[in-house]
RNA sequence: CGGGGUGUGGCGCAGCCAGGUAGCGCAUCUGCUUUGGGAGCAGAGGGUCGCCGGUUCAAAUCCGGCCACCCCGACCA
């Protein structure tokens, strides 16, 4: 992509409203623009990185076993007079009223909806189990917005939702998701952790809430120090196994948010204690028949009985994970994207737009990168060297090149990682060799 | 929902107390100079001062009502 062309309004000063670092930089990097309390336009480059959060997301719920789909974002309101919960869900829930004066919702969550499907369509426990999932956006009427796309009211969730048979095979799919869960997370460059927790609105006995670590998040976290050496990606997972051990493993160390952290019964001597900030980004539930039995979501099981599914349901905010990663990755001149989330590979920079060696260098390199399948950001304006550098260390792409008129005489291009470390003057068949991972 | 605050050009702000020509910086446009880390000079464009009403010869400024947004707390992916 030629920056010239781009839709990126970047700012160069920091909006008043904006006081946290992934909320000022997300304006200011151009990614979103506030449209009214916590609703936000998602512009090209910040739909770059939600579309590919997303798409980690997807392939890690594909890996786990799930299916997708795609429900309504306006739901009747009927459905949730079955469940119970029309009343329940309060002031948070967005209700709309139809021309046919018909009682709608902008969904929430999609318990209901998931569960008039299935009933509708499963009759045997030989369909079981099933776990479906949908990446699409949800409305909750908070009372009081804000962090920018952090705690919107309209934000983008992935939420599954597994059937079994029974309990036993219930604990099966949730411990799928709780692997899935740090995976993801794990991918993102992000460090998860999984925390017991209160099961809230949704009901049920069995609780995770995934806290990625961050200086700046919302909420204080103490755990076992031995969480940041942990890797989930180090372990292969074949999600036909008895995931059980795995997911005591993961949960025998020690970890708790301030609520729940008490240090008169904490195991962890108060200096062995790593204290953090943490940011909540997923969310896990078994709530067995909560649901079935109100909806009258039954299956035959072998003996011939009509029995009420097992269900789980499971949260990932996507939208929330592009603050999240920010919070967790970024400086003073701006973000410092992970190359599993950042919306290019590699920023571009020519530094003498007009002179004839360095457009040729460019071109030349921005054509063979492209051709090779990595995403670029041609910065080609006619701009001064301070102004583009300065826009590229705001933006936060992994990798920037900068071709000059004293490289370029010389052969070469600078090639830095936003992420550290000195700008190397290499070849450009070095450059590329690199990027390339040739 | 309780408490606090702010609405003045795209962004950041001053002006309001003591009513009288709407102003500054950044950004934008034009020209010249410049050209490796958010350039310099000269010029230009752009604002129903959140909305409605009131007071007054005269309202960004005073008074009343409404709306929006932000912050702190209690609550949440």
């Amino acid at each position: 992509m030629r920056r010239s062309r781009y839709f990126l309004p970047t700012l160069r000063e920091n909006p008043a409203e904006a006081q946290i670092a992934s909320h000022r930089l997300m304006l200011r990097a151009g990614m979103i623009r506030q449209s009214s309390a916590g609703i936000y336009s998602w512009l090209p480059l910040g739909l770059r990185v939600l579309s590919r959060i997303e798409q980690v997301v997807r392939e890690e719920m594909d890996a786990a076993g799930c299916q997708e789909i795609l429900m309504p974002a306006i739901q009747p309101a009927e459905l949730w007079e079955e469940s119970g919960r029309y009343q329940d869900y309060g002031k948070e829930m967005l209700r709309i009223t139809d021309r046919h004066e018909r009682p709608m919702l902008f969904g929430p969550t999609h318990e209901e909806v998931v569960t008039d499907i299935f009933r509708g369509a499963v009759r045997s426990y030989r369909d079981l189990p099933q776990n479906l999932y949908q990446i699409q956006w949800k409305f909750r009427d908070e009372l009081r917005p804000r962090f920018g796309i952090m705690r919107g009211r309209e934000f983008y969730m992935k939420d599954n939702y597994s059937f079994d048979i029974d309990h036993a095979g219930a604990v099966r799919s949730y411990n799928r998701m709780f692997v899935a869960y740090l995976r993801t997370f794990a991918r993102l460059g992000l460090t998860s952790i999984p925390m017991q927790a209160e099961s809230g609105a949704i009901g049920g006995d069995l609780s995770h809430e995934f806290i990625v670590l961050a200086d700046t998040g919302e909420s204080a976290v103490y755990c076992d120090p031995a969480w940041l050496d942990t890797d989930p990606l180090a372990l292969a997972i074949d999600y036909e196994d008895d995931l059980q051990p795995v997911v005591d493993e993961w949960t025998r160390l020690y970890a708790a948010t301030d609520d729940k952290h008490d240090p008169s019964t904490c195991p962890l001597a108060e200096d062995a204690l790593y204290r953090g900030r943490g940011i909540e980004v997923g969310h896990i539930f078994y709530f067995g028949t909560k649901y079935s039995k109100a909806m009258g979501a039954t299956v035959t099981d072998p003996e011939g009985n009509d029995v009420a599914v097992e269900m789980g349901s499971y949260g990932i905010g996507v939208s929330r994970l592009v603050g999240a990663i920010i919070e967790a990755s970024h400086d003073e001149a701006g973000i410092v994207w992970p190359e599993s989330s950042a919306p290019f590979a590699v920023g571009l920079i020519n530094l003498r737009a007009g002179d004839a060696a360095c457009d040729e260098a460019c071109e030349s390199l921005y054509a063979r990168l492209t051709d090779a399948g990595i995403e670029v950001l041609y910065d080609d304006r006619d701009e001064r060297a301070g102004v583009k550098f300065a826009e590229m260390e705001l933006i936060g792409l992994p990798w920037q090149v900068a071709v000059g008129p004293r490289g370029v005489a010389a052969g070469t291009a600078e090639l830095k990682a936003r992420a550290g470390g000195e700008a190397e003057a290499l070849p450009f068949d070095t450059v590329l060799a690199r990027l390339t991972g040739d």
